[in-house]
DNA sequence: TGGGTAATACGAAAATAGTCGTATGTTTGT
DNA sequence: ACAAACATACGACTATTTTCGTATTACCCA
């Protein structure tokens, strides 16, 4: 087995990996779109992020037709978990608790009741 | 009143703040020497860190001394809450509820029982 | 009292991230 | 057929972050 290549995408690939996770499958011109919604950007440096992602093979392209079709090519949840847990050891000593105090305290990110009910159920496996 | 300007510490910046946080007060060379043992880094190089911090209104000093004195200047709950609504937004789509389920479930960073008691009592609050 | 150790200041190189202009080629509608 | 719109490639510029060498000054003690 080979050891599991530690992928730490930067802010801006983020964005683009968030895109991506929910499309599936995206051209550049579709990610841009998406993007100018939250952030002024040029559309040729949204193409370049894209290359490079797919240099460093965090996402993966179908270029046998001239638009190129990108999709992810790292785990959502992997790396969500991948990077939660430098966050866990970097802003919260290594306590995920304090971190999830702070998170479900976010004045401006409240939690649905259901949502509440979803944590519950997961707490309630977790306690046993 | 002005605006509560954005504090957003670098991941370096935020190593030094992590030691800062818990010693409260610390010279360089404590600090340096704390940050040694998880990383390859000379001295200089702290001290540089620590110079633009103070620049930047990140940490406050004492330097009446020949060996200046150095303390947090930002609040830790202020900034754990405002870098973490950041990386809601840009990990986990907006939602905390993911975000504490990726948490609750990391297996390099266990919940202990007691642990997960004070999230429980602080989810029947929220329920309310 | 002079030399070694320790501290800060400062500049600048090196590494990383983000931005976009321009060139070049492809498609498409009229 | 040809102009406008569209797509990728690629280099270069800017900004930020990280790193450290060197200079200078202060302290300590043998």
């Amino acid at each position: 087995m080979s050891v599991p290549k530690l992928i730490k995408p930067t802010e801006s690939e983020l964005e683009i990996l968030q895109i991506l996770w929910t499309k599936g499958l995206a051209t550049v011109r579709e990610v841009h779109e998406e993007l100018a919604q939250i952030k002024d950007v040029g559309y040729t440096t949204t193409l370049k992020l894209m290359q490079i992602m797919n240099e460093k093979g965090i996402v993966k392209r179908d270029d046998s037709m001239r638009t190129h079709v990108y999709q992810a090519a790292v785990n959502k949840e992997k790396t969500q978990k991948h990077l939660l847990s430098k966050i866990i050891d970097n802003l919260f000593g290594g306590s995920p608790t304090q971190l999830v105090i702070q998170a479900l305290g976010d004045e401006s990110h409240k939690a649905s009741r259901e949502e509440l009910d979803k944590i519950q159920v997961l707490l309630d496996s977790l306690k046993k």
